[in-house]
Order: structure tokens, then sequence, then C-alpha cells
DNA sequence: TCGCAGAGTGGGGAAAAGTGGGAAATCTAG
DNA sequence: CTAGATTTCCCACTTTTCCCCACTCTGCGA
């Protein structure tokens, strides 16, 4: 399981380091090989063994359904196949970078099975989001969540 | 069973000595390994095994529900591993603690299965708005809880 | 009251991770 | 076919992290 938080830079050429506490375990799941695909935010990483069933389970939603299609076509339309070079850096294309507004600095969150990777400024507003609907009571659960035992 | 408050300082590195009377059994339950999080306005500090017994919940939850991802997206995506040093210490990482607002002077305070870490100043706000609510009767306990025997 | 032991606190330094730049190789267009 | 541009690979420098050691403080017992 990916978890935790980190910063990460961006630089020059569009690389992202990946932190060495996860590489191993990225080393040994798909011999470093990751796909890097849109979310309506932010960018998904996974590990390509966990993408490949992603897309098996997008291909087959009905394609008659307009948001199912949208989803389809983004999702897998713009997944690109990257790998770890020698110092565990991937390679971010130019139109994922335009899509997340990623520019220098950027935050690396642990999901389970795949990373999301926030643009930083973005990532500070979704807590701002987060906190004030907290404070004016939207962000009320379902019932059967409420009693979710922390 | 943790319980109790604890005055406790982070140092210049961000480390955080956990009193000794608790290492014990932190030692026992999960080899010093524990995990920690965010919460609204504080840290969370589990032990490894009922940290991860938390994310199953997560991560079950329905990713479509946005109040459910959110949730699951800052808890797990902040949570991270740490381990006891050689002087019963654990470091916080810079993100964990700039979230938290934490500084250099918090409280540790036993919750059962887990410990939260309150910045000090925000503790003490928090004390206020309790015994404010108290006065002004916006304190009015859910039927269920109202036969609460204390 | 003094000393000792256990706990808490603060660095210093080696090693590892992160970052940037340059050279070689490949691709593209004129 | 050649010149320019882009990508890929590799090297070197900088920063951070982690581990260990030393000092201080507090409380207890002699």
């Amino acid at each position: 399981m990916f978890r935790g938080a980190n910063k990460v830079t961006v630089d020059a050429k569009g690389r992202l380091a990946i932190p060495t506490r996860y590489r191993e375990r990225i080393e040994q799941r798909s011999d470093g090989q990751l796909v890097i695909t849109v979310d309506r935010q932010c960018l998904l990483i996974y590990p390509l063994p966990d993408w490949e069933e992603i897309e098996r389970k997008l291909i087959r939603l009905p394609s008659l359904h307009p948001q199912a299609r949208r989803l389809q076509q983004f999702m897998v339309g713009y997944a690109s196949d990257v790998a770890l070079d020698s110092h565990g850096r991937v390679l971010l294309a130019k139109e994922l970078r335009e899509f997340a507004a990623i520019d220098r600095q950027a935050l690396l969150i642990g999901q389970g099975n795949k990373f999301e990777l926030w643009d930083e400024a973005r990532w500070s507003q979704r807590i701002d989001e987060w906190l004030q609907d907290e404070q004016t009571g939207d962000s009320d659960l379902p019932p059967d969540l409420e009693s979710l035992s922390l």
C-alpha cells in the first residue's frame, strides 16, 4: 500500500523523482513500469499491472453513456507509460503537466494502489475547501458512514 | 489503552519524544512501528496494526461519494510510517507539521487505541470554544447521547 | 544535600537522496 | 544529406536525512 504525502519538485525537463521509500515496492511490483494519466484536477500514477486492471474496467463501461465515455476517453487517452530512470525519476509528458497545471512544486500523495500528483497551489485550495465545508456543516456523511469508528 | 495528556516538545528537526510510559506498550504492540496522519485540526498517531484496520475501512468507502472520497484522500494521503528511534522519538514529516501548525510546544493526548497530537495554541483555543458553547447553549446533544451516563 | 539514574534535548557528521546540467544519441524537417 | 531540435543517459554537486553521541534536567534515594 502506498501512503503518505511528499513534497516533490518537477525540474525544467519535466522530471519527477519518486521518493526512495516507494521505489523498492515499485520495482518488485512492476519492474519499474508505471502508467501516468489524468483525473479531474490531478494526475494519477499506477504501477503497470494495477493500471491494466483499471483499463479493463474502463473499456467495459457502456460506451453510449456520455459520462462513461468521457471518463474512458480522458483516462485511457492520456495514459502514458513511463519507466524509472537510473536515479528513480520519471518523465512527465508536457501534455500531462499542462493538464494538471503542474509547474515546479507538487505533492505526491499515496492512495493505496496508486499515487495522486497535485500542483501545490491546487492542493492547498482543496484543503481550504475541506476545512470550510467542515465548518458550514456541508460535510454530512451518508448514514452508514457516520458510524465509522476511527 | 492509551490515556492522559502530556506536554511534549518538537525539536528543530521535527522530532517528538514519546513519553516513556507508553513505549513498552508500543514496542510490544507493533515493534515500535507507528503511523501518523491528519485529522481536521490535529494529528493522529496509531500503532501500525490499528492503523491498518482503519485504512481497510477507509478504502472500502464508496469512492464516488465526494465527502467519503475526501476523508479517504486526506487520511490515507497524509498517513506516514515512522519508527521509534533509539531514544524513543519519532520524526514528524514536514508536511504533517505544517498541516497541524505544530511548531514547538504540543500536547499528546491518549485516546484509547490512538493518540491525538495538538499544537498547544490550537488546543487551548478548542477549550475556549467548548466552554463558550456550554454557556450559549449550543451544546445540545443528540437524543441517544443524552442518556449517556458518565 | 549530594549523587546517581533515567528521561529528555540538542547537535555533529557520514551517508544517501535529490537536483541540475551537459554530452551523446536520435529524430525531424528543410 | 545535413542542421537543428529534442530526448535520453550519465555524471557531479548540493541538500537532506538518519544515526549516534554527549549534555542537561528532574526526581528519588542514600
